[in-house]
DNA sequence: TCTGGGGTCCTAGGACCC
DNA sequence: TCTGGGGTCCTAGGACCC
């Protein structure tokens, strides 16, 4: 097989970057829900030394300094770019899986070009020119080291972009310039255990005692063993797999103590997550309801707890998600604690139409069933939670901070760009 | 005095990904 | 003052069953 991995370099960035041509050359950050921490940076920022992940707050010297532009993220717009470029490569490739939102693998098999090289090139300047976004291309035999590939256009070809190991020399030549930390599915553990065994190039890895990294790394890193030899071991998964959970969490915008206030975020994400379930037809067996300190703050006394209900009967009835959740809600609550997050998961998910109805269940489900239709289609009209069920009250207080937003340039009329022609 | 073995299910925790 | 959110997979250990 013959695989390439496409992704957005610094996609979030790039993205404010493309809608706004103030921001060229300009360092760019996006930051996390609740304006939190950053998750993306443009090369200009990096180079300012912004990490990822560090904290919005610990940056604000820098940010003065040098002018940089910082945005709350606006996953309304990154979501329609991303299903922009993923349309570009499907004119490309029939088999294409989506694997996150700025990065997707295409099946090369069967194509008629000679020069796969030349193929990402022109993959790059097609969605170069169409939606402005640059982009990095890794060619090569197994997701594994098409990732590798990858990564190698990014640092060391970043004016071509593309990169191609299809021979067995190129692949020998880019495992010995890889650090075992730059592998995909290698963090911070691993790296840590293998630089202590002598393991310090992807070369040396491939090279482990296949036992040995069984051992000590679990099944999970002996396949990727396999794939840096070149025999695939992860699968193609062009059609994905169906969800087993969904989560819906968020930190507060401050602090909550009271049973009452947290009712209302944990009511939303159990709405939240029935919302999820109803669009891809499915209902959960369970639900998980969290709630938790901040950890961060080590002068609060900390509590972090989680219980898990099962359901009699599979649902996605917001009302029924919400009842549930509450129940929760009430059994892991304590007064006493200054809350920082909740959040609910729906586990065990089976598609909808292959629910068998207990004896002991006596809600009516057609009626449910219909309320939730009329629900999500006049919420698909005016707007998410112009209807709301009465315990996810109006009030703010748990809601996000979102003081840096773009506009939704691609996806609200009223927001769209304008132009001016005089 | 001798105190099984095999299987399933569940949960918590750890590792990783983006 | 301010530290994201949503996933997957694997393993170990306990409970329970026969």
């Amino acid at each position: 097989m013959m695989i390439a991995l496409v992704d957005v370099n610094n996609f979030y960035a790039s993205c404010e970057k493309m809608f706004n041509p103030a921001l060229k050359n300009k360092p760019v950050v996006v930051l996390s829900n609740n304006d939190g921490c950053v998750i993306a940076r443009s090369d200009e920022a990096r180079t300012l030394g912004i990490k990822m992940g560090t904290p919005a707050f610990t940056i604000s010297q820098l940010v003065d300094d040098h002018n940089v532009q910082v945005f709350s993220s606006n996953y309304t717009l990154y979501g329609s770019m991303s299903n922009r470029v993923i349309t570009i490569l499907k004119s490309f490739v029939e088999s294409v899986e989506t694997y996150s939102i700025d990065e997707a693998f295409l099946n090369l098999d069967g194509l008629k070009y000679k020069d796969l090289f030349l193929l990402g090139i022109e993959i790059r300047e097609k969605i170069m020119s169409h939606t402005g976004l640059p982009v990095s291309i890794g060619i090569a035999p197994t997701k594994a080291l098409a990732k590798m590939a990858n990564r190698f256009a990014k640092k060391n070809r970043k004016e071509i972009g593309v990169h191609a190991a299809t021979e067995q020399q190129n692949i020998d030549a880019l495992l010995k310039v890889t650090d075992v930390n730059d592998i995909w599915g290698i963090g911070p553990q691993y790296q840590k255990l293998l630089h202590n065994n002598g393991f310090n190039t992807a070369a040396d890895f491939v090279n482990a005692p296949e036992e040995w990294v069984r051992v000590n790394m679990t099944v999970v890193a002996q396949r990727l063993l396999h794939e840096l030899k070149g025999i695939q071991a992860v699968k193609w998964e062009d059609v994905p797999p169906p969800r087993k959970n969904i989560c819906t969490s968020r930190s507060f915008g401050t602090q909550l103590t009271s049973y009452t206030e947290l009712k209302q975020p944990v009511a939303a994400h159990a709405a939240t997550c029935a919302r999820k379930l109803r669009q891809e037809g499915s209902c959960a067996t369970k639900v998980y309801v969290f709630i938790e300190t901040n950890p961060f703050r080590a002068e609060d006394k900390q509590y972090h707890t989680a219980v898990t209900i099962p359901l009699t009967v599979p649902t996605n009835s917001t009302m029924e998600i919400i009842k549930f959740a509450l129940r929760g809600l009430a059994m892991i609550y304590k007064p006493g604690y200054k809350y920082q997050k909740a959040g609910v998961m729906v586990l065990d998910i089976v598609s909808q139409t292959a629910i068998q109805l207990s004896l002991f269940d006596t809600r009516d489900r057609g009626k449910d069933q219909r309320l939730m239709k009329a629900i999500d289609d006049t919420n698909k009209y005016f707007g998410d939670n112009a209807v709301r069920y009465a315990v996810q009250s109006s009030d703010q207080k748990w809601h996000l901070r979102r003081m840096h937003l773009s506009p939704r340039y691609t996806t609200n009329i009223d927001e769209v760009m304008k132009v001016k022609a005089n």
